[in-house]
DNA sequence: TTCAGAGATAAGAATGATTCTTATTTAGTA
DNA sequence: TACTAAATAAGAATCATTCTTATCTCTGAA
């Protein structure tokens, strides 16, 4: 991902360009792991030796309040973070702790299908995801 | 839910049967709000004064390890907890945070149908929960 | 180009949920 | 009844995260 797109995501978002905020997406969007805050610091402070843990944090929760990242609590409850906006799944293995995506259109149309045939009363849905926890084998 | 009934419980469980034991299973059971420790821990207290809140939480965790008892993470990282062990989904609302139970047996057709035509390739499926997220109108 | 103001950052302390440690107690079996 | 393994109590420790305060800096306007 090039610093101009980069900066495209950060300002569209209405922040503020900053040096930090860039690096921080950057390391955000490199893997599809599903980071936490932790792991975004160690892959940056190495190269930015001057940003500080807390903001590491800050920045990461402005971003997801700015939409353009999101995040979701693991199974530890520890937040995790993840570029892609579009909706998808997680695969949780219960064995490793360790969380990959899951995307599958047809499973999306049918959930999707179903909660518009199947209004919850007194309830605005906004987001579906579904949780599949299991193990490799 | 009488005695008898949650003694059984515990011992099914392949568990000692202890007073503290009893009252952590009677408090957890006695509401579908999903408690946390700290719920369970300030319910039973008065009656209880010598019990620890370390004793609660490795409690409920003992429960959740002898499957009597089911938990997961809501949206804030907290452990909730949850008497019914049946497949079920949860409507968060991003609002309050608020987790009410929703269940529907075409929807878990529906999935159920979904992944055992669709198999995830080198993973075990065991658990599947859809996670509905809006709020209240 | 300069400047000012609002927002971002750094650093480390504080917080809260949870787990750990150690000594004591107790359930359940022989 | 005695014994043993497991459970409990109490409080300290841990860890992920947020808060606080002082300083820095981006960005738009003049």
């Amino acid at each position: 991902m090039n610093i101009e797109a980069v900066k495209n995501k950060i300002v569209e978002g209405g922040l503020k360009f900053t040096h930090q905020r860039m690096v921080i997406y950057e390391a955000v969007s490199s893997t599809h792991n599903h980071p936490t805050a932790e792991w975004v610091f160690e892959q940056i402070k190495e190269n930015n030796p001057s940003i500080s843990l807390g903001t590491v944090y800050k920045t990461l929760d402005t971003f997801v309040n700015a939409q353009i990242i999101q995040k979701f609590v693991d199974n530890n409850g520890v937040m995790r973070f993840d570029a892609i906006l579009e909706a998808h799944s997680h695969l949780y293995d219960k064995e490793t702790n360790e969380i990959r995506d899951y995307q599958n259109k047809e499973l999306e149309t049918l959930i999707k299908g179903f909660f518009e045939k199947n209004k919850i009363k007194d309830f605005e849905v906004e987001d579906i995801s579904v949780v599949i926890k299991g193990h490799n084998k």
